[in-house]
Formats: C-alpha cells, structure tokens, sequence
DNA sequence: CTCGTTTTAATTGTCAACAATTCTAGCTCT
DNA sequence: AGAGCTAGAATTGTTGACAATTAAAACGAG
C-alpha cells in the first residue's frame, strides 16, 4: 500500500461535511444514545468549530432522518420503534430488490461472483466468533450489492439506511445459532445473482430481510432500546 | 368565531422550511433555469431574510439533490441528463413497487376505488385540453398511491422524486396522442389494485414509468428485464 | 396538599461582520 | 501574438454576539 500513487484529492471535504460524516459514525455505532440531545453549544466547543457550520451538519442528519429537530427545543438522536424499523426495512427491501433487478443481465456472472467473496468473508468472522466483524461483513454485502447496480440513487438511499440499520444493530447482541442461517440466505442470494435469475435473487432477498427485520424486533433483548429517559413527545 | 373541528396545529413553520418549500415550487415549475447560478446575498436581499437561514434552506434541497455543491464558488441549480433521469425512475419504480405491495392485501378495493377517483381527474383535465391539471393528476396519482401505503419512509422518498419529476416535466411540452394511453395505464394499475393483483399491477407500473421514461429521454430505456408479469422463473 | 402563576435558566433562531478561496482581467515576458 | 503570471473583485465559509422562545423550577393562593 504505497501512497504515492493514492494521494489524497486536493479538493478538501468542506467543515459540515467532516462534522455530519462524524457524528453519523457516532451515532450508528451508539456512541450517543437514542433519544439523547445534542446540544448545539456543547458539540461545537468538543468539536471545536463554530455553530454555524456545526447547525448545517445537523441540518444534513436531519434531513436524512437520524435526528429529529423540535423548534426551539434541540435536536435529538431518533428512536426507532418497531413499527418504524419494520417501515425502514420496507424501503431497503424496495431499494435492494430494485438493484438485484439490475444485476442480472449485465454481467452478473462476475457479480455474483464478487458477492460470493463477501459471504466468505462473513464465514470467516463466524468461525473466529468475531460478531463486530460479523456484522461489518453483513452491511458489506448488501452495500456491494446495491454498488454493484451502478445506480447512484439507490446508493444513496441506501447509504442512510445503512446507517439507521446499524444503529439499531448497535443495540442488540447476535445470538449464535442464527448466524449459519444467515451466511446461508446470503449465499443463496449471491448464487442466484450469478445464475441470472433475477425473480429468485428478489425473493431470496425478500425472506432474507424478513428474517433479519424478525430478529430486530421481536427479539426478546430488544426491550432495552428506548433511552432511560423516555420523555419524547408524540405532538410535535 | 366560527368553530372549527380541525384546526391545524399552531407549530409556526421554521424560516429554512419556508424558504426551502419556497425554492423547492421555484425550482420544480421552472420557475429558476436548470444550471443557473443561486447567489446567496441575491436571494437573501430578495427573500428579505439573512443568510443563515437561507443557507441551511439551501443545505436542505442539496442534500436532497435538487442543487449542488461547489466550494467557494456557490450553488446551481442540476441539469439532469438522460442517464440521471433514467436513474431516478430505476428508483422511483422501485419505490411505487414497493407501494402497490403494500397495498393488496390491506383494503384493497377501497385503495384501487380511491386511485380510480384519482384517473377520473385525469379524464377531466384531458378533455379540456389542460396539460398542467393533467400533469398535477398525473402526479397525484402517484403520490396518492405511495400515501396508501402507509409508508413514512417510502413517502419521503417519493415526494422528492416527483419534485425532480416536476422539474423535467416543465422543460417539455406534452404530446397530445399520448394523453389516453397513459390515462388507460393508470386505469390499468388501479383496477389492478381492486383486484388485489399485486403483481399484476407491478408490471402495469413497470411498463408505465417505461413508457413515461421513453417520453421524457431521447435514448431509449434500458433494457426492461423483467417487466413481464411471471409466475415462473424465466430462464433464458 | 394541589393547582395555578411567575420567574429563571437554557436552548435555539437570527443577524451582521470578517476571513479564506476562487475566477477573471490585465499585464509582462518570450 | 501567445503563454504565464499577478492583482483585483466577487463569492462563499466561518465566527461571535444578540434576540426570541421554550421548558422547568420556585413560589404563593385556595
């Protein structure tokens, strides 16, 4: 990995952009609790900006639905309930199944292929039982496959649900007996999208993130996802 | 005082919302020429509001890619090319997939009546001769459709489209004879809906938002892979 | 002891001024 | 005359301070 040949663009990523880019981190990894307030004053003086560009970074995460603004009461990280989980998965499903739609017929032999590779990967963070890596393994897969469609609109869709996806994810431990299911239903996906076989790629799919959304929401683990706090306000 | 059973909520809007809502009606009737220049010190002296607002209202309409971005050197207006128009219907479609599967199932017949109310604005507009009701039925329809739905995450997703939508369909000017196919599609899919065939009434969208792809680019669409209603998988 | 009112503190919303960057025009040198 | 360079103007990026609004706590009356 020489970095001669992979400097880095000139053009540098504008102030909002870094911020916004930090706290999506922070808050898909669950550094910062759902439900909780950020503060505009305290976050600009820890991240040592100004507010008017820390204020164009909420706006960003507002927009694309990780935060809620009340006005003249602040920002706060969504919680997500069940209903809008389930709702979220309804979107990615569309935006999945619509690139699975893409995959066959253009080249979709090398495609597969190339998802077969992440679902070796998914195996090898399950033998060493490494569930972070798990669960990096997972996302990746499916980012690979909407990428793979070459449409920008659906990666930038997805890119957000992603991100919801593995804030909810944060919370929640995995249990090791669903995970060898789960490379399974992956690999049946990635099979079928080298076989060409769009219709059966989109229903594979579709169980697929049935199962998952199974998994987050009724999970009897879950009960703890709502903050200690629960002073949200239904009318806004 | 006369008494009201309905009053709105008295939450005032916030500026960057009417400013954005405002810039969004602007840019979606043509009102601002796609590839234009939007100054912030113009439009804040002529909008009669500061910067900062303006600013954030401009933060919100490119995150959701009505403008870009380009660093100290200001904000414009996209000028979408075939390709993009193409990628956004790839997302549209999915997303008005993903509605009328949501829709059968859940009152069905009451869903395909309301849209079959929804084709009869069509017909009216399309005997006076009036393009621009029959674009605004157009568009009701389908934003109708997604709100049946029921989908919060779905629905916002589509609002921007059809903006985007809007904004392509002011450049062109409407052919007379298609007028009454399109009208017969979006009967097909409601009736669709009544029936409660939910695939059927997939592959009636799928060909439609082909057929009103093919009107707005000159290239022809990709290739519809799947378009065909198919119960068995297709293996070519 | 409870309900209503008032005060107070904290937060966001808004604004005007300053700094940094980029494009353009004019100039000089070859 | 053409290419390269430099100075100017215009625009955006950023900052700090001030105003408006809200929610909660303290207080007093019934």
């Amino acid at each position: 990995m020489s970095p001669r040949y992979s400097l880095e663009p000139v053009i540098q990523e504008s102030t909002p952009s870094i911020i916004a880019r930090k706290l999506r981190y922070a808050i898909a990894h669950g550094a910062v609790a759902p439900g909780s307030q950020l503060g505009e004053a305290e976050l600009a003086r820890e991240l040592g900006v100004s507010r008017g560009p820390l204020r164009e970074a909420m706006q960003r995460l507002t927009q694309e639905g990780l935060l809620i603004s009340i006005r003249n009461r602040g920002l706060f990280v969504i919680e997500m309930t069940d209903a809008e989980i389930r709702d979220m998965y309804v979107l990615r499903t569309a935006v999945e199944s619509a690139a699975c739609k893409m995959l066959v017929g253009a080249g979709h032999v090398a495609s597969g292929q190339d998802l077969l590779s992440k679902v070796a990967e998914m195996e090898n963070a399950a033998v060493t039982g490494d569930h972070a890596a798990m669960s990096d393994a997972d996302m990746a897969f499916h980012e690979h496959l909407v990428a793979l469609s070459g449409s920008r609109s659906l990666v930038r869709i997805h890119t957000t649900l992603m991100i919801e996806t593995r804030m909810c994810l944060a919370v929640l431990q995995y249990s090791h007996r669903v995970t060898d299911e789960w490379i399974e239903e992956h690999r049946g996906i990635a099979e079928a999208v080298r076989g060409g076989d769009g219709l059966l790629a989109q229903s594979r799919l579709n169980d697929h993130e049935d199962n998952a959304l199974a998994q987050l929401t009724s999970a009897p683990a879950s009960a703890s996802i709502d903050s200690r706090r629960t002073r949200t306000r239904t009318r806004s």
